[in-house]
DNA sequence: TCAAAATTCCAAAGCGCTTTGGATTTGCTC
DNA sequence: GAGCAAATCCAAAGCGCTTTGGAATTTTGA
């Protein structure tokens, strides 16, 4: 069924059924009722490709998904986050169009979406330090919002982040109310702008309590389980081991407790433990009271956010662009506890 | 930059320019290689919108992940999957286009995605058992394939599964020759198809050993880390524990491994755990020699080839559907070892 | 050399929609 | 009941592409 035929079928002109539907005003109540309850009956909705055509909006959204080459991760978190975005634009009739690229084609790939015009926009994830895309964007001027930051960056444009540094500042900060002086840190790549501005906020905090870094304490990698227990297994065996941890990842935290566990101590007790926690749908943290402490941001919430975000950019480019920034809020649960006593 | 600009510049009419750039032969070389060259140094690509309105094709296949409203997961497993179909898409040129959906909506996101031509196919996710997406989608006309299978339903159509029973009948069958008689099984939630066959692989080994089933060994619920962990800490403060585990995700492997530590017991030794690895890239299964036991199928091909299938088909559609089986490997790792003693 | 066959190109229609510019009808006012 | 504004509707152009049916040019064969 298309325009024609349904607009055939009611005895009224293409023009009227159209304006009917798209809600324009010079329309009688009566005509759109009945245009609208045809519609239903024969499951008429109009073709996005011809819409797009005639609109010249694509009515998509583009999220172009960075795959390293080198490690070939997916990001863990961008199942959520997509789920997030997609209430967005469901709720506002875009599409979500994918791609997954290895990283040295994703220039090509923007410059593709941009010259088909397949999207309004594009969902940059992923950001790295002084990220390549972002002047790339700006240079094929096609709208974009940025899930996270990338620092150095100086043209504005538009993102929402979650605020990594105070969430480790804080989390730091706490473990030293508790009497902790010996933090460790496992932490994702640290080219990945969020896990360099949480280290960041680690090590402001130590500086601020007069502790020194060692770099023994401090591990960077892909946040992985195994990667968790390696590090945490390394830190514990160190002389003078970290009675605290504070970890990038969920998935890494479960290594870390491992580690704990496998040394015969107690989470919680003999080392404390503080993670991020994404809210991922599959990796919950608990009940009611969650089993690690952690620095705790929806990235669902995130994804539909920044999609409105872009949304609302799109619809007026004029508007310089939007930024915002989530704090994460800091929930207790059983991993962490005073530090202990030296005996 | 668009075609008739592109002719314009060349001093050629828009058909010969759109012949040369889709290969037909009625074209001289000469003129091909210098539409060619000027497409690329004008970065020209055809609007995706154009060409769908003028050949009837949508060049984009629509992924309908179901988010159940019950238990609200993202399936973990869905962003190695993607990463494969991309693959082939993009190597096809096709748009993945990607609707995440409250599970009551299916229904009506298929038959948008049918009605405004948006797609020239679906990939059904997640089946459950005697699907109803399957007759659905039949009804519709919309061309699709199915990962997994969904038993039950009659008409046939196009699907690539893993061969779920045999990969849990075989490892049920090697916990058996390392001599383990007490087995216990913590699946995913069994009216997902693929939960319902591992059960069933695990049952008919059980029955072939002459080895009744017990329910306090049986558990199925949805894959999360603690989930694990508490199906495992049941199972091993029974009088008549199991020996043996076997794990439907790594996950919740995770969770099993941490509840037999917890124990002081020691995984591979006191417990055998064999887990399912999907290959998620951002849980490995140790290096060169696996942490755990598993049945290995990876996901990411899975949905390469899924991809691939469902092209043929579209282009294809008069043949019958395709189905395809993959076997799963059994990769032998330090999780499982001979049953201890009853002493 | 000239007609027939290839080769090479083009004008225009059509895909399904929106939107402009106008035409027709209806409802009021006096 | 004439005149005018408001309400209601429509024909046709245009979005950027593919493709049909032909026209113009070149090559070939006798």
């Amino acid at each position: 069924m298309n325009l024609k035929e349904l607009s055939q079928n009611l005895g009224l002109s293409q023009t009227t059924v159209s304006r009917a539907l798209n809600g324009y005003p010079e329309v009688s109540m009566a005509t759109r009722r009945r245009v609208e309850e045809a519609a239903r009956t024969f499951n008429y909705s109009p073709s996005t490709r011809a819409k797009g055509l005639a609109t010249g909006k694509a009515l998509a959204i583009g999220h172009v998904i960075p795959l390293s080459s080198k490690h070939e991760m997916v990001n863990p978190v961008f199942g959520d986050f997509i789920a997030g975005a997609g209430e967005t634009y469901s709720r506002n009739g875009y599409e979500m169009i994918l791609s997954i690229v290895p990283d040295e084609d994703e220039r090509r790939v923007y410059q593709g979406l941009k010259s088909r015009r397949a999207v309004d926009g594009v969902i940059v994830h992923g950001p790295v330090m002084d990220d390549p895309r972002i002047p790339l964007l700006h240079k094929l001027g096609l709208p974009f919002a940025v899930h996270g930051r990338a620092s150095v960056n100086e043209t504005p444009y538009a993102w929402l982040d979650m605020n990594n540094r105070n969430a480790f500042k804080r989390a730091t900060d706490f473990l030293f109310d508790l009497g902790h002086q010996r933090i460790g840190l496992v932490n994702g790549l640290e080219f990945m702008d969020f896990a360099h501005r949480r280290r960041n906020g680690y090590t402001v905090s130590l500086v601020e309590h007069g502790v020194g870094l060692d770099p023994a304490l401090m591990r960077s990698g892909e946040m992985t389980e195994d990667f968790g227990y390696v590090s945490a297994r390394q830190m514990l065996t160190l002389d003078d081991a970290p009675t605290a941890i504070i970890c990038s990842s969920m998935i890494s935290a479960l290594g870390v407790r491992r580690a704990i566990e496998e040394k015969g101590l107690v989470m919680g007790k003999d080392v404390s433990v503080i993670s991020h926690d994404d809210v991922l749908s599959y990796l919950k943290n608990g009940g009611e009271t969650p089993i690690f402490t952690a620095t705790r941001s929806s990235v669902r919430e995130a994804g539909r956010q920044l999609a409105q975000m872009l949304l609302d950019a799109i619809e007026n480019p004029a508007r310089p662009p939007q930024t915002k920034l989530l704090e994460a809020e800091l929930v207790v649960g059983y991993s962490t506890g005073p530090a202990p006593r030296k005996d």
